[in-house]
DNA sequence: TTATAAAAATGACCGTAGTCAATATTTATT
DNA sequence: AATAAATATTGACTACGGTCATTTTTATAA
């Protein structure tokens, strides 16, 4: 009887949506506040949770958006055809996942995928890592004895461990990088690590 | 002038770790409310936060010890011989670990160690886990041309990339062991992972 | 015994995420 | 234009973690 969709919704949404990016553009993504958010879209409380699940819905959708940009600049420059080559094209997504504790959290609370149809905006980042790292294993000079998509799985398990350690008191970010680079010699070329 | 800490002070703090350990047995982890066992210890709320920073201290302490017993029991029957008995070693804590979104948060959480004075119970366990794992990669039938703590670092982080991937509607328990098996042949014996 | 200072406990209060029954707005139908 | 039904918005309310100035208890010194 109606079309589903009403224009007036998409405003609003789009409104809170943009707010919300710019107050985190001011503030970062942990002092985000959802009553902030509304007062400056000039909604109520409750249409924002008539738009997004919960505060962490919205989240996920502008971290996963500000991973994809990332992923576009790390792709950019063609394949990485070593170690190295991958550690430096990680380097500016894994600073920006550690940029924040908050911000770390929230990726790891959202990286475990629920069903292939209902894939969260992060979980698909993560999904599209594997296969941007998985293509420049299978093209590169990485070992060959198991499938590149494994490998990739496993890169991204090692950049994980690398950034949680990282939030640590004596952890820098040049050591969070080397780090990975360790576990990576060791795990995409076997035979070289020794 | 007075001694630093009465006996009433810590009566006081094991009875809410007492009652709040009786809670989660009966509710699970993910419903235990802050005002639920102060109600149940018979103390005001002030008093729970003068015993413990958050409620996430009071949960690591008890979700540490737990760990701790898991780890115990995969101690027992000796060292880990190959990546079978290693991944059978590891299920029930891993089980554990899982059996609540809510409590594989928290783990992941506090995993990223403090410095090493202030090592938070949950890290401690972590620190722990490496040392045991580490143990039985040098002993065992794996790949020794990297140092046993590195590949037992990468054994940990396959752990909770099994882990995180397994809050999947898809994926069963027992699909994370045998995601778990299929990281660490290609981990920790990378020739005969072909 | 009394005075006193440190330690412990109190509970009213706050911040913030999230709910929901009531109301308002939009659009299709006649 | 009037009616009806689906869609969208509202804001008072709840849940719950965490704070802090005040009060109570405890141990020591005079």
């Amino acid at each position: 009887m109606l079309k589903q969709t009403q224009k007036r919704s998409i405003e609003t949404r789009a409104k809170l949506l943009r707010v919300a990016t710019e107050a985190i553009a001011a503030n970062g993504h942990g002092a985000l506040r959802v009553e902030e958010v509304v007062k400056n879209a000039g909604v109520a409380k409750g249409t924002f949770f008539a738009h997004f699940k919960d505060k962490d819905a919205l989240m996920e959708l502008i971290i996963g958006a500000q991973i994809d940009e990332y992923l576009d600049a790390a792709e950019e420059p063609g394949r990485a055809k070593n170690v190295d080559e991958l550690v430096s094209r990680m380097r500016p997504l894994m600073d920006f996942m550690t940029r924040e504790r908050y911000i770390f959290d929230v990726i790891v609370r959202h990286s475990g995928a629920a069903v292939k149809e209902e894939l969260g905006p992060i979980a698909q980042t993560f999904e599209r890592t594997i296969e941007i790292v998985a293509g420049w294993i299978a093209a590169g000079d990485f070992r060959k004895d198991v499938s590149e998509v494994l490998l990739a799985e496993g890169v991204q398990a090692f950049a994980i461990q690398a950034m949680a350690l990282h939030f640590c008191a004596i952890n820098n970010q040049e050591e969070m990088h080397l780090r990975f680079k360790s576990y990576l010699d060791a795990w995409l070329n076997p035979a070289l690590a020794s």
